[in-house]
RNA sequence: GCCGACAUAGCUCAGUUGGUAGAGCUACUGAUUUGUAAUCAGUGGGUCGGGAGUUCGAGUCUCUCUGUCGGCACCA
């Protein structure tokens, strides 16, 4: 007999060898047909797994994350049979499970169409009815790869070579198809119902490596049920009409000359007074922890990048060219020579430090055309850039505050969400394996005696040094990456630069590079998508729009227009001969956080009725409370620290 | 850059098997003076992304360039 330890700490006696079903079905008989997993002391094991010593174990279901996950994976193979079962020539490779689905790569010839997704939806709902068992199979490397190179599937021979000896190799098998994989599965396709979709096709990378063959990858989406299914459709369709693109469009922000200027923005009135109101923010938050703000200028000879290492890695990527005098100049792709060339001007002490030098650099970088996306993804950006020269000693600490301040400047737009990713050092880096260790090490420190929670991205790092990475989770539960926090060991000995110390020597200062926003371009996107364009008071570029109901109330329309703008809110008029109807519509199509309705009752009482952007009630109050109030929320955050 | 899809009026889109471009909204003009998401009527607006080819004839077919979208790769 074993004992089976079960989640809520009871212990049931059971007879050594039995499976992962037989525990689930003694448990209840509904466990027994949820059960699509077992983990038995920690790992996660298929069903038919047996237990044969004293075990802690848990039956995982479609409503555990494990188990969606599982759910999902498996649906990756049924996939993958449905396209067998209907293209046979087709080569698979792999099919994992990710956030909200899974996809799988093929290699075919002919692309695949989303009318195809028609076809191969069908045939999967028939191999779900089928109910095929998925069956373990071990077996010798020699044996499988002779197995996969018969069917004529070489990827699969492929990444079989590839694995480690000790790596016990598995195969699944569910009907006539059999894929590698290290499992688990659930017992059968039957558990996988059919609450999945595919959703697109996209060319993918044998391998994830741009210089080998592209393959060819169908995402699909799958859910414990069907509620859970449209849920996620709905939450896509949401997504999309947030989309800043759109938004900055209707709300008349920005827009973009594809012909004449790829992947660069030209800021409207109201868009670049958001944006400017976001460098006011940033400006203030600043001065008022410790930072100086210097301005460098935007071309620079070329040879500046080639001392910094970046013109041989990113050369490519750069916009330069010659000048009439022999001379090459590079438009800059970041600010740090600038900053270092202010730095070396004159000698630093030991009492200079730490200093911290912002710049809110415009940056150019000709990024793959594939690339572009919106604001989130340009050729011409700005930086709310940094750098933090210190001594090594003071490293650690610049770190955290600078990371405090990160974490402070999110909450003021909301942002309460934040991971913290520290990306370690990468195959093509530069300096020596300890000066990386202590690093990596000492940010990581930094972070656990703070108490912050953080993951590690492996080999994320910048060729120069680990970085600190910050990612928001939005509104609607997405995550976008701004922030980050680099340590530079590359920099301060190839610009030589250094500060007199406390005993009169010279030495070289540790430099940091920091940005909150990231890009200002890209911050601003993000904050679009995530109030679905109404932002709030403090930075919307039009706060109030005042509507007379019919003419007769312009002159007291205006009047209260003036009041506003006098105490400093911007507030226009509506005075066109249009219904009061059509003028909601129009302002709320344009995002204006308030709408201000005035009429007669309104001009006799010296009141306003407004309505708020995201609200259809309306309130009434009398216009100097108004303005107070509205004054008081317009307030930028910290403006008064 | 790579794979795929797409590019028609300011915006959203329609345009049958190739036969010479259409709607709604916007804009403009007029009427209407209206109490919380589109008042009515009229007018204007397009070398169908650029170039080349096939054809008697191309928005429609082919090639090519540019760009956009979805991914991949990249992201100092």
């Amino acid at each position: 007999m074993v004992a089976i330890k079960l989640p809520d700490g009871s212990i049931k006696e059971m007879e050594q060898g039995v499976s992962g079903a037989d525990i689930a079905s003694a448990i209840s008989p509904n466990l027994a047909k949820a059960a699509l997993a077992i983990e038995i002391n920690g790992e996660l094991k298929d069903l038919t797994t047996t237990v044969t010593t004293d075990s802690t174990i848990r039956i995982i279901t479609a409503k555990d994350k494990e188990g969606l996950h599982i759910l999902r994976h498996t649906c990756s193979h049924v996939m993958a049979q449905a396209v067998k079962e209907l293209w046979p020539d087709v080569q698979v490779t792999i099919g994992p499970a990710i956030d909200n689905g899974f996809y799988y790569d093929f290699s075919r010839k002919e692309p695949f169409t989303t009318e195809d997704f028609a076809k191969i939806e069908a045939r999967m709902h028939e191999i779900v009815k089928r109910d095929e068992k998925l069956e373990r199979i071990i077996m010798p490397r020699d044996e499988a790869i002779k197995f996969f190179e018969n069917l004529g599937e070489k990827y699969k021979a492929e990444i079989i070579r590839d694995l480690p000896e000790s790596e016990t190799i598995s195969l699944y098998r569910q009907g006539s198809f059999t894929d590698l994989c290290r499992g688990p599965h659930v017992p059968s396709t039957g558990k996988i119902g059919d609450a999945f979709k595919l959703m697109k096709v996209a060319g993918a990378y044998w391998r994830g490596d741009s210089s080998k063959e592209m393959l060819q990858r169908i995402y699909a989406t799958a859910w414990a049920d069907k509620k859970d299914l449209q849920a996620y459709l709905d939450m896509l369709e949401e997504a999309a009409k947030r989309d800043h693109r759109k938004l900055g469009r209707e709300m008349d922000l920005f827009h973009f000359e594809p012909e004449y200027a790829p992947g660069a923005v030209f800021w409207h009135d109201k868009g670049y007074k958001v944006y400017r109101r976001l460098i006011e923010y940033m400006r203030n938050r600043q001065e008022h922890n410790g930072y100086i703000e210097v301005s460098t200028p935007r071309v620079m000879d070329r040879v500046l990048w080639e001392t910094s290492g970046h013109w041989e890695k990113y050369g490519a990527h750069n916009y330069s060219g010659q000048t009439e005098d022999g001379k090459w100049f590079c438009i800059k792709p970041m600010n740090c020579p600038g900053g270092l060339l202010v730095y070396k001007q004159g000698i630093r002490s030991y009492r200079d430090l730490p200093l911290r030098m912002a710049e809110f650099g415009k940056v150019n970088r000709y990024e793959a055309s594939g690339s572009l996306m919106g604001l989130m993804r340009v050729r011409e950006f700005t930086q709310d850039d940094a750098h933090i020269f210190c001594t090594p000693e003071q490293m650690e600490e610049e770190c955290i505050t600078t990371l405090k301040l990160i974490l402070d400047i999110y909450k003021d737009f909301g942002f309460n969400e934040v991971k913290i990713y520290l990306s370690t050092r990468p195959e093509k880096r530069i300096g020596s394996d300890e000066i990386w260790d202590l690093c990596e090490k000492s940010l990581a420190n930094a972070l656990t005696t703070h108490g912050y929670a953080f993951e590690i991205n492996e080999g994320e790092g910048a060729f120069y040094g680990p970085k600190l990475e910050f990612i928001l989770k939005d509104a609607i539960g997405r995550e976008w990456q701004c922030g980050t926090i680099q340590v530079d060991m590359n920099l301060p000995s190839r610009f030589d630069i250094s500060y007199i110390g406390e005993d009169g020597e010279k030495h070289q200062p540790v430099m940091l590079h920091r940005a909150l926003f990231g890009s200002i371009e890209r911050f601003l996107g993000i904050l679009i998508e995530n109030h679905a364009g109404k932002l709030p008071l403090w930075l919307s570029p039009e706060q109030v729009v005042v509507c007379p109901i019919v003419s007769e109330f312009d002159d007291y329309a205006k009047e209260v227009a003036q009041a506003m703008c006098k105490a400093g809110l911007s507030a226009a008029t509506d005075l066109c001969n249009e219904k009061i109807n059509y003028k909601v519509r129009e302002h709320s199509v344009a995002k204006i956080p308030v709408i201000a309705v005035v009429g007669a009752k309104e001009r006799d009482n010296r009141t306003v009725t407004i309505r708020r952007i995201g609200s259809d009630k309306q309130e009434v109050l009398p216009l100097d409370d108004l303005i107070k109030s509205l004054v008081s929320e317009a307030q930028m955050p910290h403006a008064d620290e």
